[in-house]
Order: structure tokens, then sequence, then C-alpha cells
DNA sequence: TTGTAAGCGTTATCAG
DNA sequence: CTGATAACGCTTACAA
């Protein structure tokens, strides 16, 4: 049933009359062999339907051009549920991918998870990418081992001084910066903010830290109370807001650190006969899928997954071939929709 | 800089005074070995960071413990969108082949790639899924190819007589008898139906029979100049949406054969001035992220996107296994929202 | 331009 | 239970 009887070089080789080395590198176009038998061999190659064995060609040449993507999360999530911005990545690294010639690997991991090793110790693949949520000290002690063993990687993730490792990641504080300007343009004088301030997501921190400097160019006082702790989730935005609304504090416009966030806020709003964007504006970030078809839209702060993509299979490469490369920062831009009212 | 001189396991044999093979069967757990000697190299192992170098093991047992992943679509589509549903359903092959110890590796295909044997025969893989919405006739010739090769491997798609390979898909008929159905006892009559209905697409073509069936059994009239063609794409949907507007047909409900479609459809509605639900109501079918947020929110056809990736892996695990594995039908859901008003 | 020989790091087979 | 020996199918180095 299974004998499907895979032709090897050496059969190849046989056929044509010439040594087996020389089969290997007609079939890699190398210019060391002469037209005439690079033909003769590709075609009796075609005809037996022969595809080099990789396993041979990666244990010999040690390399497997194959990218592994990691996509790691906080314990706490379901089982089944993915971050809609995280599965458009995926796609897009898929495609980067794909256009370089490599294969992707791809693989859920837990941050506690001993991926340390896994994958470039194993041979599996010539470098990492590292997607995802998590604990951002937890994850640069893991990471600070993998650089001093080095390995080849790339984090998404917030770009700060004297991280181990590469890093690539949109510009927060400018989406931050962009969304509370947004706001304030348009009259909004009490902004809440819903997003973790703790240590653990640096990415939510800078957002806040824009957020502040718009504020600052406006002369406006950002009010500290208005800021409240949330997650990525839906569930946590809904949990913020409610509590920002039990602290029967005054605000008129909410600054989301998430798209999903801000789906959990309108939910809250609107229980609580809130409407948006009449009583409270609101603007999001990220920009999945779904913030165009909410209702009201959402206006959001849209980073870019085709160019992330790109920069991050781009950046692992040069990695993998001993290149120099950069951290960098991607630019945000903002998505107005419908979710934001005016005040003026 | 890339010097980390990866042990070997005759480093390791060395070290810890036993032969290779020993080594290597340690390793592996094997009952072969006493427990002494296991211990012994299994911390020297750990010592040393030791990975079993996948290439090597492969090529010697001629399995990779590897899926892929091929996604496949027209040629039309845009270069960097994928159809969210096709988003969920990698969501969770990846996470049931975690769960089975193999690695996920995915890729993009079009149609017309040489996609034949590239995987199997090149031993990247053990088996193979395939998941993607394309021309069925071009699909089936292309897989009975791969059939005849013998190799192992399960499709996401319409379930068939006299197909060749395994294949696994919801139960479109019930799907489309549900979404109609429903309509039906909501007192509609004159309902439309959005997808295509060339041999391209039996998918289609089984949620119309489940369509039919409704009306049917309903002693309903189904209007044949009420069904539509339409692709999967929101563009298509709302292009549909204008001609069947533009025929000044009578209709009071549309059947949408996928969400994005249904999206397409309430964008064409409403710029003509039509409201949903309370002009005319939509059900779409799959169940997308952004179905329960649409303003209204939904009423849609549910494809169980965890069972049909945990199926599709234990499948094509089955088939590697020389196991026998049945083609399987998936049962759909319908989700209530609030797309549909009554006509009573 | 081609051929020869060696070896990548495992696992399989057999003998002890 | 353990060890010696031979593959797995390819690429590299060097010789012709």
């Amino acid at each position: 049933m299974k004998d499907r009887n895979k032709p090897t070089s050496v059969d190849i080789a046989h056929l044509a009359g010439v040594s087996q080395p020389t089969v290997s590198r007609a079939l890699r176009e190398s210019p060391l062999v002469s037209k005439e038998t690079r033909l003769r061999v590709q075609k009796i190659a075609r005809e037996l339907n022969y595809k080099v064995d990789v396993n041979a060609r990666n244990l010999r040449s040690q390399r497997t051009k194959t990218i592994a993507l990691l996509l790691f999360e906080d314990k706490g999530e379901g089982e089944c549920f993915i971050n809609p911005f995280f599965l458009s990545m995926m796609g897009s690294i898929t495609r980067a991918c794909a256009n370089h010639g490599y294969d992707l690997l791809v693989s859920f991991q837990q941050l506690s998870d001993d991926w340390n090793a896994e994958y470039e110790d194993a041979n599996k693949a010539d470098g990492i990418i590292f997607l995802g949520y998590g604990d951002y000290t937890t994850y640069i002690e893991r990471i600070s081992e993998l650089d001093r063993q080095g390995a080849h990687f790339v984090t998404w993730g917030p770009v700060i001084e004297d991280q181990p490792g590469l890093f690539i990641g949109c510009n927060n504080e400018q989406g931050g910066h962009l969304a509370a300007s947004h706001l304030i343009k348009l009259g909004h004088k009490r902004i809440a903010f819903l997003g973790d301030q703790s240590s653990d997501h640096p990415e939510f921190k800078e957002r806040y830290q824009g957020y502040q400097r718009a504020h600052h160019e406006a002369n406006i006082e950002a009010i500290p109370e208005l800021c409240i702790d949330a997650h990525f989730s839906e569930e946590s935005g809904y949990l913020a807001t409610q509590k920002l609304l039990a602290s029967k504090r005054e605000f008129t416009a909410i600054t989301c650190a998430s798209d999903l966030i801000a789906i959990g806020a309108i939910k809250a709003l609107r229980e609580t006969g809130l409407r948006v964007p009449s009583d409270i504006a609101i603007v999001g970030f990220d920009d999945i899928p779904t913030a165009e078809h909410l209702a009201p839209s959402l206006t959001t702060i849209r980073q870019d997954t085709f160019a992330a993509g790109q920069a991050l299979v781009d950046s692992v490469l040069m990695l993998v071939e001993e290149q120099d490369a950069k951290s960098l920062l991607l630019d945000t831009s903002l998505m107005v929709r419908d979710s934001c009212g005016s005040k003026l």
C-alpha cells in the first residue's frame, strides 16, 4: 500500500550513465555541469517524479531552508482561541517565507515550555520567529539564554534599549499618540485608557506614553485615574470598562490598547445604556478584520501585518546568513471610522 | 558567532562509556536499556543540552513526525488576504498536531502549482492536509494522481461519492437546510440564495440542495431566479446582491453561502436603503469571528473549526499509520442572532 | 566538466 | 541488556 519506491539520485545516475554527484549537481542547476548532461538528468528525474530527500540534504548540508514560527501565549487563554491579529500575522509570515523559498514550521508553545533548544538545536529550522503576547520579563529571561547560545531568532514585540536579540514591532508610542491626538482634536478632554501598565506588557505601556504625550502637547491633563488595567481579551476590556463606570469618574472617550478590548468596552457601555459614539468615543488598536464591521465601525490604530510579516522573515533570514540585522520599528496609521464623535 | 558546537550521540557515548546506539536507545526510553545506563546517559545529555538531530533521525527512520498543511486558493484572490474561516481552521489544526506530538509545516499553494508530490516525496512530511476553496474539478484531477501514488492525505471539502482520497467536511446540505428552514419558520416565502452553483464548488451546490429541501418540506416553491452566483468574497456577495436587486424580483430574505458573502450583501442592501432585518433577513454560513459583531449580528450556520481540525489531523495520522480511515461529515449548527426578522 | 571517496548523525540489524 | 557494523540519500572536497 505504501510502497511508492521513491527513486534516488543513484537510480538516476544509473539511468543517465553518469556519477551520482553529477546528478545532484545537475538538479541544483550547478554551472559546473554541461548543458547536455543537465538536460538529460533533469528529463529522467522528471519522468521518475524524483524529489530530493530533504532530510538527507539537510543532514549533509546542515541547513534546513525552514523557519520555525513559535506562537506563545499566557497559560490563561482558552484552548482554541487565537488573537485574530496574530492569525493575520501568521498568514503574512507564511507568504513571506514562501517568497524566499523557505518552509514554515508552526508551533504553539506555552511560555513555560522548553523551546530554548527544541528547534534550532534539533536542526528543525535555521531560524525562529517568536510571536505572542506574554509576560515580557519571563520572556526576556528565556531568550537571553537563546541569545547566548547564538541562535538565530527575531521577536515580534516592543523595541526597547538593551534587549537581548532582535525585535521588530510597531511604533506603539506613535500609535498611542495618534489615537489620543485624534480624540483631542475632536474636542475630548477626559479620555480614558484601557490597557495593562505593568512591566509585563511594555507594548501597552508605550501606547500609554504616546497617549500622555498627546495630552501634554495639547496642554491637557492626562488623568491617571482614567487609566485602567486590561489585558488583550474582549472579556478583560468588558471588565475594565465596568470598573471604569463604577468609579463614577467622568469621561467622554476611551483609548483601548487593543481592538478586542474595544469590543468588550463597547459591550459594557451599551449594557449601561451609553451610546457609541454619541455618548462615548472609542479608539482601538490593531485593526483586526472585525474592526471595520463593528457597529459603529471602529476607529483604530492599524498595525500593518503585511509589512510586519515580511520584515520578520527578512530579518531572521539575514541572521541565518550571518549578516547584521537591526531591530526595526514599523509605523502605525490611524483608521478613521465611526466610533468617535466630535465634542466641538 | 555561529559555533554552537552541537554535541552528538557519539560525544555522549564517549562520556558515558557506552556504545553510541545505546545512547540513542536510552534517550528514546527503549526498554532494552538498563535503568542505570539510561539515567546516566540522560543526565549527560541534559547537561550538554543535547538534542537529537531530526534530519539524521528522519533520514534513517524514514518518518518525519511532521504533517504538511497546504492552503490553496484560486489565483484571483488578493495577495495578503486569507479567508478568516481558514485561519481559524489553521489554528485548530496547529493545536491538534501539537497534541499528537507532530510538527506542522504550513504552505500556500496556487492550484496551478506542482504540489503533487512535493511534500511527501521529498520526505518533508508523513502526510498532507489540504485546505482551501478552489475549482473542485481541477483539484480532483490533481489528487487522483496523488492517490495513485499512495500518498497520505486528507482534504477539507465536500464529501461526495467516488472521490479519490479521503475527505472531511461539514454537512453542507444539512447546513443549507437549517438556514432556509429557519427563515421559512419565521414566515419568509421568497428567499434568495447567494452562492456559485457550478460544479466547481460542490459545497455551495450542497448548501443550495438543503435550501431546496427545506422549501420542499414546507411546500413552498424555491424560485430559481432568486439563486445568484457568488464566490467566497465580500466583493462577490456585494455584486451578486446588486444583481439581485437589479432583477426587480421580490424577496424578503437571503441565504448566503458564506459569511463574507453575507457581509457584502448587507453592504449592498444598505446602500439601496434597505434595512436588515426589518426589510430583508440574512443568514450566513461559517460563523467566522466577525459574524457576531456585525450590525446586526449575523444569524449563521456554524462550522465547528475545532472539531474539524481535530478530525483532519486524526484522520491523516490514521493514514500515516496505515490504518483505515473513512471520510467524515461533521454536523453544522444554527447560530440565531439578529439578522433575521419575522414575517408573521 | 566529471568521477571518487568520505561523511553528515542517526536508527536498524544482528550477534554476543 | 549491549556492542559492532551497516545503512539512510545526499553534498563536499579533491582528484582526474
